[in-house]
DNA sequence: GTTTAGCAGTTAAACGTTTAACAGGGCGAT
DNA sequence: ATCGCCCTGTTAAACGTTTAACTGCTAAAC
C-alpha cells in the first residue's frame, strides 16, 4: 500500500552516483559538477525524494528549528508575535515548533522539556511567570534564546526584548490627567507579572506627582470573560471612575464587555485607554485610544537577536527595551475646564517607523 | 564552554546498566525492574538527560509530531484552531510544527515541503486554495491528514472537517429577511474559495426563493484594512443597503471599520451580521449578531479524526460537516411592519453542547 | 532431576544522513 | 617527463536512538 519512502540511496542509484554526491547537491556543502547535479535533481524529482530532517539533524547536529513557547495561543498579542516570527524564521530556513504553557508553570515545564528534546537551534519564550523555569536557566549558556514581553528588567542572564512598561503606564496616565481625569481605575491582569507591576508603577508615579491622587488598581486575570465578570462586579460595588486604563488587550476586552453589559457609554460616562492595537479597536463608533506596542519591531528585534546568537554571538546579554506610542482616538473624553494644565496634551515621543531609534539597549 | 550533551550512553554508564535498559526505561517498550529503573532515573536526572527526538525518530520511524498548515497566523479563526489543537496534541504527546502559507500557493508549497521533511505522523491543513497542492495529494495515502475549513465538499480523497457553509448563508439570510431586510450586501473575502461561494449561494438561494431579490456581493479580500478601504469605496459609489452580511471574521472587521470611518450607525442606518464569534464582537454597545462556528467542536473533531488515522484507521475518507448557529444580538434592526412574514424568526437548530448530534458525517 | 518456559537484561545491527579521509585524473610548473 | 596540486567524486565512519535476537537465570512442569 504505502511504498517505502525513497532515501538518499535510491536517488544515488537512480542517478548513478554515490550517496555523498547526492548529499552534496542538497546540502550544498561541496560543489558538484553541473551535469551530475542535474542528473541528481532529476532523479530526486522523479522519486519525489525529500531529505529526512531527523537523520540530517542527527548526523550534522544542525537543527534548523526554533521553539516558541508562549502563555496563550488565543491571545492576539502572542499569536501576532508568533505569526511574524514564523515568517522571518521561514525565510531563514527555520521551522517553528510552537507550544503554549496556558499560563501554568507545570505545563510550561513539560512543554519546555518537549521543545528541548528537539535540540532546536534557538528558542524564543514568553515565560508565564517572573521566575524563569530552571530548565531554561540550565540551557541558557548552550542554547541561543531570547525572552520576550514577560521579563524582569534587572540582570537577566539572557537576551530579553520588551517594551518600556513604566513609560507605558506613565504616558497613559499623562494623557488621562491632561484631559482632566483624576478618578482613574487601572484594569490589570495579574500584579504577579513584573511588566504589569511596572505599568501600574508608571501610571501611579505620574498621577501622584502630578495631581497627588493615585489610581485604583483592580486585577482581572488573563481570561477575558472572567475579567468582564470581575469588573462588572467591581463596578457594581464602587463609585464610577471617570476613566479606566486597561493594561493588556485581554483586560481591555474585559472592561469593554463589562461596560457594554451595564450600558455605560464610552466615552460619555467613562473614558478608556486600551492596550495593544488591533483592528477591532478602531472598528467601532468610538474608536479606542490605546497604548500601542510596536509588534513588528518587537518581532524583528527578537529574531535579529536570536539569529545573532545562533550564529555565534557571544556578547553579554542584551536587554532591549522598545518604546510604545499612544494612539489617540475617541475613547477618552476631555473633562473640559476643570483642570489646570491644558497645555501638554500628547507626548508620544516614539514612532516605530524609526526602526533603530526607537529602542534603547541597556547594555 | 558548552559541555557535550549527555547521551543515553552516559546515563547507562552512570547507572551501571546497558543502553538498551535506559532506552526501555524511557520508551517503556519493555518492562524493567523497579530498582534498576530507579537507578536509571536518578542517573538521568543527575545528568539532566533528555532523549534526542531526532535520533529516536530516525530509528523508530515514530514521529510524535504533527504539522499544521494554515493560511494566516494573524487570523483569529486559524489561531483559535491551532490553539485548541495544540492543547489536545500536547496531551497525547505530540508536538506541533506550525507553518503559515500566507494565502500564497507558492509559499504553501514550500512550507508544506518543509513540514513533510519532518516525517510528521499527521498533518492538519487549511489549504489556501481550492486545488489541494499536489504534494498533499501524493502523501494522502501514506500520511494521516485532515483538511479543515477551506475544503470542497465533493469527493475529497481525504478526511475533511468544515461547517455547512450553505446553511450558514441560508440562516443568515433568513434572519435578515425575517426582520424585513430586502436590500442586502454580502461582504465576501474571495469568491475563489469554495466555502465562500457556498455561503453566498446559501444566502442567495434563500433570498431568491423567499423575496425574489438576490443580495449584492462584494469581494473584500483576506486583509482587514484593505477590505475596509474597498468597502468604503463601494459605499461611496452605491446606494446604501439596509443590511450587510459579512462572510468571515476579517470581512466583518473590514465592514465595521468602513462603517465607523464613514460614521454610519449600526444598526440604525445599516444592520450587520458578522461571521465567527469573538470576544470583541460583544464588547461593544451594540453587540454583533453573528454566525458562530463551533470552534471547540471543530478542533475536537479534527483531532479525533487525525488520531484515528494515526492509529491505523483505514476507512474511506470522512467528510464531516458541522452545524453553525446564529448568535442573535443587537446589530440587526427590525424593519418593522414593512414585511409579510414576522413569524419565523430564529431557526438556529444546532447547539454545540450536543457534541455528536451537531455533525452530519457524509460518509 | 531434567526439560522448558518465561522473565530481565545485554549485544549489536540498523535508521538516513553528513563529512572526514581518501582516490584519481587533469594540468601547470619545474 | 615528472612532480605536486587542485578539483571533483567516492568510501566509510559516525550521530543517538530503538529493537530483534540472544543469553542467563529462575521456577514451573513433567
Amino acid at each position: 500500500m504505502a511504498p517505502r519512502r525513497p532515501t538518499i540511496r535510491d536517488v544515488a542509484t537512480l542517478a548513478g552516483v554515490s550517496i555523498a554526491t547526492v548529499s552534496n547537491v542538497f546540502s550544498g556543502s561541496k560543489p558538484v559538477n553541473a551535469e551530475l547535479r542535474e542528473r541528481v535533481e532529476r532523479a530526486a524529482r522523479e522519486l519525489s525524494y525529500q531529505v529526512d530532517r531527523a537523520a540530517s539533524q542527527l548526523r550534522s547536529g544542525q537543527a534548523k528549528v526554533v521553539g516558541m513557547l508562549v502563555p496563550d495561543l488565543d491571545d492576539a498579542f502572542f499569536t501576532s508575535l508568533v505569526s511574524r516570527l514564523e515568517v522571518m524564521a521561514g525565510k531563514d530556513g527555520y521551522d517553528v515548533i510552537v507550544a503554549s504553557s496556558r499560563d501554568d508553570v507545570e505545563v510550561e515545564k513539560s512543554r519546555l522539556a518537549a521543545l528541548l528534546g528537539w535540540r532546536p537551534s534557538g528558542l524564543v519564550a514568553v515565560p508565564c511567570s517572573d521566575t524563569v523555569p530552571q530548565l531554561l536557566a540550565d540551557e541558557a549558556h548552550r542554547l541561543p534564546m531570547v525572552l520576550a514581553d514577560r521579563v524582569e528588567r534587572e540582570g537577566s542572564f539572557v537576551d530579553t526584548v520588551a517594551i518600556d512598561n513604566f513609560e507605558a503606564g506613565e504616558i497613559a496616565a499623562r494623557h488621562l490627567v491632561a484631559l482632566g481625569h483624576r478618578d482613574v481605575v487601572i484594569a490589570a491582569s495579574h500584579l504577579s507579572f513584573a511588566p504589569i507591576r511596572e505599568r501600574v508603577r508608571g501610571a501611579e508615579t505620574f498621577m501622584l506627582s502630578s495631581i497627588g491622587v493615585p489610581p485604583v488598581v483592580v486585577e482581572l486575570g488573563s481570561n477575558g470573560e472572567r475579567g468582564a465578570e470581575i469588573f462588572q462586579q467591581w463596578l457594581a460595588r464602587h463609585s464610577r471612575p471617570t476613566a479606566v486604563l486597561a493594561l493588556t488587550n485581554v483586560t481591555t476586552l474585559g472592561v469593554l464587555s463589562a461596560l457594554a453589559a451595564t450600558r455605560i457609554d464610552v466615552p460619555e460616562q467613562v473614558s478608556i485607554i486600551g492596550f495593544d492595537d488591533y483592528a477591532w479597536m478602531s472598528a467601532r463608533k468610538t474608536a479606542l485610544t490605546a497604548i500601542r506596542q510596536p509588534l513588528d519591531e518587537m518581532a524583528r528585534v527578537v529574531w535579529d537577536r536570536l539569529r545573532a546568537r545562533m550564529s555565534g554571538d557571544q556578547s553579554p546579554p542584551h536587554q532591549i527595551e522598545l518604546n510604545i506610542s499612544l494612539q489617540v482616538r475617541d475613547s477618552v473624553r476631555s473633562l473640559a475646564g476643570l483642570e489646570n494644565q491644558p497645555a501638554a496634551v500628547v507626548p508620544s515621543p516614539s514612532q516605530d517607523d524609526l526602526p533603530e531609534a526607537g529602542q534603547k539597549a541597556v547594555h
